[in-house]
DNA sequence: GATGCGCTTTAAATGC
DNA sequence: GCATTTAAAGCGCATC
């Protein structure tokens, strides 16, 4: 995994801005790539454990929607009530 | 259709499946919402190279696009190479 | 532009099966492709209309949520709700 | 395309502002509506068109690949002419 | 009828 | 703050 840092223009003077930043872009671009990899294995552990809910039994929508709620603090979640229920309220719907 | 049984009241003897249910439902909540926070660590870690590349010089928007075309490449090659066969196919000759 | 090269060899006889697939198979991703355009042009304009509404004042996600609680028949809507409360129940969130 | 405003309350004095936005509003769900519904219609024809596709002997999956495949064509193409110029600037060369 | 996959749609983040 | 871009979720299809 040592990222051979190996110019290969060979004569990769440090007065050679173009090439310091070509491997600062590599680096960049490498540690990105990690993190995704890392988050991407994240997301995947979710989804298993949302299969594994659903396997024993629970709805997985509403679960959702649970945890949503929970990450919502209660200011918001009475505000996005209060608009929808304004607007139904409107057009009739209560 | 909803399986589970009267939830009832707080207190659980062993022999009460709905309590049992109810502590696997907290369960499966806390460990996807554990996952959920570590994966909002990566991304908020993954903004923050991003701002170390742009506060470097380099273009965001770019490097975004790079490591989006580098994800895609492989991918995509395999697409093209099935193209052929698709076209074989969709027209009925294999 | 298509690349699929036109069977318009002048000589194309009714006995060459493959070249009539092919005619059917152009034909067929016309005619496919035609109504997706059209598709694409209502979704145009449904985000059009959004916008507008959102220039109006309106709350785009409340405007979404009435138009999917009106499109679901009531019994699902309930049937959804129950089981919320349900596992909010469960979990002590009410 | 000559909206109605016809105020389903019927009672409705030009005076009171929010039985205007009422009406706004009902007015922007019953067009969002409608051409969801004209949407809807489409993609059911398209689906048609597949299912006779289907029945005419082609595979349906390798048909939507095509579809999908040309239509990414152009773009795909465009993207690809704009990369050398994003690495370029991503390196800072431009 | 249930699972997996791909596409559409929706929510969030970023940049201007 | 608005508008674009990017990720995530939901949905519908096809398959087994």
């Amino acid at each position: 995994m040592a990222d051979t840092p190996a110019p290969s223009t060979g004569h990769n003077s440090s007065a050679d801005p173009s090439s310091v930043a070509a491997d600062q872009l590599q680096s960049f671009i490498d540690r990105i790539e990690r993190l995704m990899e890392e988050k991407a294995g994240l997301q995947s552990d979710i989804k298993d454990v949302f299969a594994e809910a659903k396997g024993t039994g629970f709805d997985t929508k509403a679960l959702r929607k649970i945890i949503a709620l929970r990450g919502m603090d209660s200011a918001e979640r009475q505000e996005s009530e209060a608009i929808l229920e304004l607007y139904m309220q409107a057009i009739g719907m209560i």
